[in-house]
DNA sequence: CGGAATCCATGACGATACTG
DNA sequence: CAGTATCGTCATGGATTCCG
């Protein structure tokens, strides 16, 4: 079973490197890949968007890997798919409370970022 | 350049999705990878640690993978490396201070990554 | 002991064309 | 408009062997 240690702000502990199951990493996977923290970063400055909106903000994605990120992000759970039975097809995309609990951390994970950046 | 949002969390602003540089991005692919994050933890649990050792404490990890990840680590600033003229050779690995600083964080993602999951 | 060198398998990703 | 299908490429990681 999973334990993470409050006390010395270990990411984890007594499954990390050694255990079967690692929140971190399982927490890294969901966001993993080259275009979810792009598509994650878009839904969250514009709020619902389209998927060729999406497409056209999103510079140099394509077709295929932003369907199939979006795909991804809807079985993590992280981002929620809207379609309207209208002519021509509209499909809306927004994301979750989960996924909007996840951007403070990004924010301070960008943060940390920029100053190492600097520093290096 | 990069602008980070304090105002309302987003992890980052007018650099992500379309710019160049986007720091989040960054800070991510410092600890991509297949073992980095199992390294850490283990420098972070442990504190200092041979090479060997780490490799017994890392349950699947090939010494190319551990030499290359540590390697990596090294040159982004995360881990220092400190080797003794001795016989047999000893070669030290410990967490810099960024990337302690960056522990917390990681913490943070773990209980995120662990909620979302039960709740999935 | 602490690696480096080499080769190989796989999966992520990209480009293009096509469809309900 | 919102995707799927197909195929090619390349980076990541694994296995094994060898070296100072």
């Amino acid at each position: 079973m999973t334990l993470i240690d409050d006390q010395n702000n270990s990411p984890c502990k007594d499954n990390c490197p050694c255990m079967d199951y690692c929140p971190l990493g399982s927490a890294l996977s969901l966001i993993g890949g080259k275009w979810k923290i792009p598509i994650l970063c878009a839904l969250f400055q514009d709020g619902t968007t389209r998927f060729n909106e999406l497409k056209r903000k999103i510079r140099g994605i394509t077709n295929t890997m932003l369907a199939s990120s979006l795909k991804e992000l809807e079985e993590e759970g992280l981002i929620s798919r809207e379609q309207f039975m209208e002519m021509p097809l509209r499909v809306e995309y927004s994301l979750t409370d989960d996924c909007r609990d996840l951007m403070p951390i990004l924010n301070q994970l960008a943060h940390w970022g920029a100053q190492v950046h600097i520093t290096k």
